[in-house]
DNA sequence: TCGGCATACTTAACGTTGTTAAGTTGAATT
DNA sequence: AATTCAACTTAACAACGTTAAGTATGCCGA
């Protein structure tokens, strides 16, 4: 009694194929660009299917950042192994961080900026991937006081400081690539 | 023959009247939630009046924009008066321009988060008012360096850092206006 | 004073958008 | 073999930005 299994298999496939075409279309074209019946065309299904997958187009938005910011958590949690130095892992995930909006300018772009555009409600949502990020820099700035690297400071807000600069950097740096750049 | 003239500043009037209307409508429901109905709505006149006036939706963005542009420009050219310590002017410069963001959060984010989406060709025009703002930023640094406060640096990259910084900061006390602030 | 012309505005329409409701089709279950 | 169910499509809706065509109003030279 296989079948029941292939059909979900099946199913996980064209979820993530309607995905990836989103994706694709919305680094390549800009969000807003992008029509339900564009993706809908390149994945050769009539548009409404689409919606047996995801909700809406916000729905699709918000997937695709969110396996943005997976592969992003997953980047710098190959970072933390080493516990030694905080300080040193701390400045080796801003340039991780930064080096990862380099590498995918547009899907950064549209995690960062588009996305909290289309998204009324701001603030990081409680066990969301965005605050599993914000989580990893809170740790690493935690362990930086714990061990009197840092004087004793608001985690939160020097988390948030933090964040703020490399993102104003990245940022930066994708929008005026061939900077003369004073490190 | 005051007719000419006096047709002319009715044609203005209206001209000002569906900006202030567009304005409104984009800082309290966002750019794209606003249809062009609406804003006649709000004026009384039909929709497509506004094409008289404005070739489309983003040529009304960019007139918005650029309002709130002049009024950043005037705001810090207020400040220039006193020219004798340019590293001070620097400051106050910063401060005022967070001040203006934080005072027009909305407008602020219309013109230096939203109009950027929608405008493909990213720089600064030869010419526009944006231009002309960071151009007084470059002034200033300028006048720093050539009084040797502040050592040989690249004008144009230390002018992009300086208002990557401050944009930075900006945003961040407009998302997050509650933070313990560690200035 | 009248006819024509320009100006300012509106009505109607087109093509496209996101999205929902109502089929259709084909395979699995009984 | 009949029925149920899942996956998908067709058709349609209301709203969008925008253009073309139409209408009224008031100024001009005769």
């Amino acid at each position: 009694m296989g079948v029941k299994e292939r059909r979900a298999r099946e199913k996980e496939q064209l979820r993530r194929r309607i995905l990836s075409a989103a994706r694709e279309l919305f680094v390549t074209e800009g969000y807003e660009s992008v029509s339900m019946r564009k993706i809908a065309d390149m994945i050769e299904y009539s548009p409404t299917t689409i919606y047996l997958y995801y909700k809406d187009k916000a729905d699709l938005l918000d997937s695709v950042c969110k396996e943005t910011l997976l592969h992003l958590l997953n980047t710098l949690d190959l970072l933390r192994k080493d516990k030694s130095d905080p300080v040193e892992t701390l400045r080796k995930s801003g340039k991780a961080y930064v080096e990862f909006g380099l590498k995918y300018p547009q899907d950064y772009k549209l995690t960062f900026v588009v996305r909290p555009q289309f998204q009324k409600g701001l603030g990081l949502q409680e066990g969301s991937v965005g605050e599993r990020v914000f989580s990893y820099l809170r740790t690493i700035v935690s362990e930086c006081i714990r061990q009197k690297k840092f004087r004793q400071v608001d985690v939160e807000t020097t988390g948030q400081v933090l964040w703020s600069a490399v993102h104003g950097v990245t940022l930066l740096l994708i929008d005026f690539p061939d900077f003369p750049w004073t490190e």
